[in-house]
Formats: C-alpha cells, structure tokens, sequence
DNA sequence: ACAGTGCATTAGCCTAGACTAAATTTCAAC
DNA sequence: GTTGAAATTTAGTCTAGGCTAATGCACTGT
C-alpha cells in the first residue's frame, strides 16, 4: 500500500524558525549585524544552536550570515519577522481589549498563539478592534502588507532634564515591572515634565499630566521610551 | 524509465500526545480498545509511529497498553483527553460567535490553537461567551472539572422511519459537508420527522420543522446524531 | 491442528534542534 | 607584530517523532 501523506513539505515555519527571526529583527533594529551571543541570550539557547539555526536560515534565503560577523535579514526574512511582529501584538491587543487581560499578562499568552494562528483569525481579531496601531505596551503594529512605523524615542533616562514629553512606548515584557509602572500610572500616552535627574545613573524625577510626581530609577527609566511633546 | 523514489521521505508534521490521547478517547468512546491502525487512519501516520508512540505513552502513565490488542486511556490520561475537548469545542464556540467565523471553518483553526493557548485564555472564552454546554457543531463541551454529557443519539440513517427526532450533533468536520448541510438547514436544534427511507442504504427522508422536505443520503445521514423528541 | 493472512511490533534509519567540548577566528593590548 | 581573551564555528552526541522493512502474533478457515 502507497498512500501518499505530505506531498510537499508544509510552507509553514517551524516554530524556532519564527522565534529566531523576531530576534534578529529586534537585535537589528538599529541597523548592523544580530551577533550569535547576543542572539542566543535573547532565546536563552547556547551559542552553537544559533550558529546551526542562522546556517539553516541562510541555506533558505532568510538571514544573511557573515561568518564570525553576525546575520541580517534578508527582504524575505524581514517580511516573515514583521508577520509575526503583526500576529504577537494584534493577540496581546485582543487579548487585553476584549478577554481582560492585564498587560503584564499578554506577552506570554502571544508568546505561544503566534505560531499557532492563522493569518485569517488575525486579521478578524484586528478587523474586531477597529485596525488598531499600537498594542498595548504602546509598540507600534505592523500592517498587514508589512509595513511599521519607526519613531524616534528617547529613553526617559536618557531625556533631558527640562524636556516635556509623551510615553509612548513601554519596552519590556515583565509582568512585575509591568504591574508597578501601571500602579504608577505610567503608561503610553501619559504626559511628563523631566523635572530633575540625581548624578550618576540615578533617578529621573518627572512631573505626570495630573501634577502628581514620580521617581524613575534607571532601570525602568530606560523603559519608558517617550516623544516630545514640544508645540502641542 | 522507472520511477525514482524520492531518497528521503518529505518533512512530516509531527502529531502531539495531546493528539494521540484525543484520538484515542474518541475511538474507545464506545467502549473498548483503540487498535494501532485506526490510531495511525485518524492521525494519518504510519502505524509504526503509533506503536512507538504508545509505548511512551504507557510509560508516562496516560494509557494502558495490551500489546496487540490496542490502548485505553488511563484516568490521568482520559482528563487530558478532555482538557483538550473542552479547548477545542470552547475554541470553536468563541471563533463561532465572536469573530465571524463560519461553522465549516473553525475546526482547522481549533485544531492548532488548541496545544498553543493556556488554561486561563479558555476559561476567559467560556466566560465571555456565558459557559456554552454545546459547541457549533452540537458536541458537548466538558466541564472544567472533566465532566462530558453522555448523550443516546442515533445517526439519522439508522432512524425508525415515523420518528420524530431534534438533530443534535453533526459528527463531521469537512468544511464542504458542513456548508452543504448548513444550506439545508440541516444544523443542530433543528426538529426531523422521519417520512421514509430507501432500500438499500438509499436516503432517508425527513420532513423539518418548518414543513419543508429534504432527501439525506446515506453516508451524510451516518453524520447526523438525533435523539428523540416524542413528548416535546 | 495448522497454514495463511493481516495487523502489531521491532529494528534500524532520518531530520530538526537542542547540547558540550574542541577548534578556529577576531580583535584589542602590548 | 605577537599574544591572549572572547566570540564563533565545527564536531560529535542526544531525544522526539517521523519513516520503511522485517519480524512476530493471533485469528480464521479448512
């Protein structure tokens, strides 16, 4: 007996495939190369899987890979990396928007549907909120014809003392550190006046749209990614 | 020229434990033993796969095993087994009703997202949608306590003709059935007279609720589960 | 009772994707 | 320019879960 099973391997990506590609994305936002350690921090594998995974992702045309160098994306890679970009944040949007999760509870829960989704239930999930532009950490979410904004953000810890700005982005996914910034009210969209900043890597004091003051150790302080505010 | 054999087989998809103890609660639901190749039929593997897959999952506790007799669930195993009914019909129900999507459709969907999304996203569908005790397709949804309705149904085909049945179950996931079917109006809920049947496995004949009549062939009649509705 | 048939299992191999240990390359410091 | 540390890659191993081919068991028919 013969019957036939898979015809053709599936088109579909294995799910390493996908989390590696979102690394490599994310590492090389800023332009340049995504290294193998800093890779295999990200995924919290060991070096040599990433150095096995980036020849296999090379082989089929997904990354460029300089040998003892790093990798980049190649169109191709970039457009599978931003689809799944799209997929974790409409899920962390819906999730938040209409299941009532907390946002320090949505990463995790996006973390395993975006390899699961299908393309169709996605964009009824984005079709339901409305084409929303940002997910809930304030991120800006690709469209669905791969396209993502790119703003220039400063880190709060980085501002300058003086400066009005407006959080837009919250970049971490830690339910705790999370939870706090929330209870602080510090979240996308809330107005601050950087009132003061204590020397050496010390905390950002910052004036919040309701008057209230806060103080922003460093850690978190690099977090808050913010826009001026300047003229509006 | 003879044919050249590919030299390696194409990548396969790998089927779950969850999937093989759902098959197995499904075809030992009659009571019984699952035997190796109807494991391998619904899964679409090669029976060999099944038997290696079965001793890992006699190890592990979820099945008994009588060599060459077939598998049964273990109680450990039959509540995963369940668990993963309960997500699959809530994910039906929840595609269903809140994002549009057509009963045809849904089980694909369910099918992968059900080994990707926790137990706390489930309980949130169940309670968005008021805990649904039937799913699309008229299959009951277990407790999350592990309890599953136990019905007496008869599939239309092996109906007495003269009866008069409510249809409750569709045991059938094939998209185009389930379009056909909803195009007659053949979907749960609905209220059958039973007018006659044809001999030699040819059509049943049914009048529905509404008066109309319809012509079921015999293999769609097989799908069709109805429990009595003498005394409504 | 036993031969034949058909299903189940074992044996042996393959791939993906992990790992560790060893070898290689790069780069910074002298 | 050489040297040594750090990063990267290669080599070799492991496991899960597929596969095919070969073998083993059980049941049916004579």
């Amino acid at each position: 007996m013969n019957t036939i099973r898979s015809p053709q391997p599936p088109p579909s990506l294995t799910r390493s495939v996908e989390d590696y590609l979102k690394s490599v994305f994310h590492l090389t936002s800023q332009g340049g190369f995504a290294t193998t350690s800093d890779i295999a921090e990200m995924l919290d594998v060991a070096p040599p899987s990433v150095s096995g995974m980036m020849k296999r992702l090379s082989e089929t045309g997904l990354i460029e890979h300089v040998p003892y160098r790093g990798v980049q994306l190649t169109p191709q890679g970039r457009r599978a990396a931003l689809q799944m970009i799209r997929r974790h944040r409409i899920l962390e949007s819906y999730l938040t928007s209409k299941l009532g999760y907390d946002w320090g509870d949505v990463h995790v829960e996006a973390e395993r549907l975006e390899h699961a989704v299908s393309e169709k239930l996605i964009e009824r999930m984005a079709d339901a909120l409305g084409e929303p532009r940002y997910d809930p950490h304030g991120a800006p979410i690709p469209t669905a014809a791969g396209e993502i904004e790119e703003a220039e953000l400063v880190p709060l810890a980085e501002s300058e003392v003086g400066s009005s700005l407006v959080l837009q982005e919250v970049g971490d996914e830690h339910p705790a550190r999370l939870h706090y910034l929330a209870e602080q009210g510090l979240t996308p969209g809330v107005r601050l006046t950087v009132i003061d900043r204590q020397p050496f890597n010390g905390p950002t004091i910052v004036r919040l749209g309701d008057g209230t003051t806060r103080v922003v150790g460093q850690e978190l302080a690099l977090l808050l990614f913010c826009r001026s505010s300047d003229g509006e």
